[in-house]
DNA sequence: AAAACGAGCAACCGCAGAACA
DNA sequence: GTGTTCTGCGGTTGCTCGTTT
């Protein structure tokens, strides 16, 4: 949808009161002196390429345009993979919105690439979850419901190390505590996702009571997700991408409900009665968030759209009908 | 056909910490 | 030790254009 020349005339050259300062897009002149500059002195002295006259822009706004759209090797116009996306996700759940440290393990991106990735899939997940049910979009895909397709292959990141990155996704899914089996785990009416009319399936299945079996603990080479909350017949039928997975599993986080504090309890459904499993407890002390470790993201309405999976609404097929099951 | 909406993106701003004088 | 400048980061703004109504 965009091509790198879109913006070349969206909005005047803006210069400060003083008449000196060039704000707004970069020409191709000033990308070549700012190009020229770097290959003299190398990325620094951002401050001296206005000190010598060469642009009437500020350091900051040179080194930005070095940054982001001049320095070799950027994916300029190239959409963010479904691998990048799932590293994106990953790390932002371990690292919070740091982007540049996330762009660190994205060849070719840059912060303000991860930053909007992140900020358009906010609006995008947003807007999914708070569409009143009379939107007609969501409502289309509602009614027409539901297969979420895996997305395509979700294999651990090539980190270049395999210290901290590695732990944190995995001890989200896998701990062998996760799934007491001796707990009985009641169907959670969850809001929106979870909705029946949105899935299309009987309600009723809603309030079966089963007991995970151990197949659905996770193994070690692969990240599962505890299929308990959603009814058997769509286990079997609704192979959930990474993303989708994980937040299934924040739906089973007793905070997740908080997260909707606003919500009409009525919007719950007729099962009243609430029993979750209880949050990740992976090793002592760090029961808090879920296994996550530290980071800065407290369980808020925010960071439970932080994580729900990008591609959740992006591949919606024709659910067989409950008689198919 | 036109208006409204939303996605995607470039570039700005303020702030904080590092480096320098 | 202090003040100033530079650099980098995260948040935000506002623009264009495609899509939907």
């Amino acid at each position: 949808m965009m091509n790198g020349k879109r913006y070349h005339h969206y909005h005047h050259h803006v210069y400060d009161e003083m008449g000196e300062i060039k704000k707004g897009p970069w020409k191709a002149e000033e990308d070549e002196v700012l190009i020229n500059h770097v290959k003299k002195y190398g990325p620094r002295d951002w401050s001296s390429i206005r000190s010598k006259g060469l642009l009437q822009r500020t350091g900051k706004s040179c080194r930005l345009r070095w940054v982001n759209k001049l320095r070799p090797n950027l994916k300029n116009g190239v959409k963010f993979s479904a691998e990048e996306e799932r590293i994106v996700i990953e790390l932002q759940a371990e690292f919070g919105n740091k982007w540049a440290r996330i762009a660190t393990y994205l060849p070719g991106r840059t912060d303000n690439d991860v930053k909007n990735f992140w900020s358009s899939r906010q609006k995008r997940l947003a807007r999914i979850l708070q569409t009143p049910t009379t939107s007609s979009k969501l409502e289309k895909n509602r009614s027409a419901v539901a297969v979420l397709h895996h997305a395509p292959s979700l294999e651990a990141p090539k980190f270049s190390s395999s210290t901290e990155e590695e732990s944190s996704s995995k001890s989200q899914f896998c701990s062998s505590s996760h799934f007491d089996n001796s707990e009985m785990i009641k169907m959670v009416p969850l809001p929106d996702l979870m909705n029946p009319n949105l899935l299309n399936f009987d309600p009723n299945l809603l309030q079966l009571q089963f007991t995970p079996s151990e197949e659905n603990i996770c193994n070690e080479s692969q990240p599962q997700f505890p299929f308990s909350v959603l009814p058997p017949p769509l286990q079997s039928v609704l192979p959930l991408s990474f993303e989708s997975q994980e937040l299934v599993t924040r739906l089973e986080d007793p905070n997740f409900l908080d997260a909707f504090g606003h919500a009409d309890a009525s919007e719950l459904g007729s099962v009243a009665h609430i029993q979750l499993v209880q949050p990740y407890c992976g090793q002592e002390g760090d029961c808090q968030n879920g296994g996550r470790g530290e980071n800065d993201n407290p369980m808020t309405p925010d960071s439970f759209f932080d994580d729900f999976p990008a591609d959740m609404f992006d591949h919606i097929e024709p659910l067989p009908s409950p008689s198919d099951w």
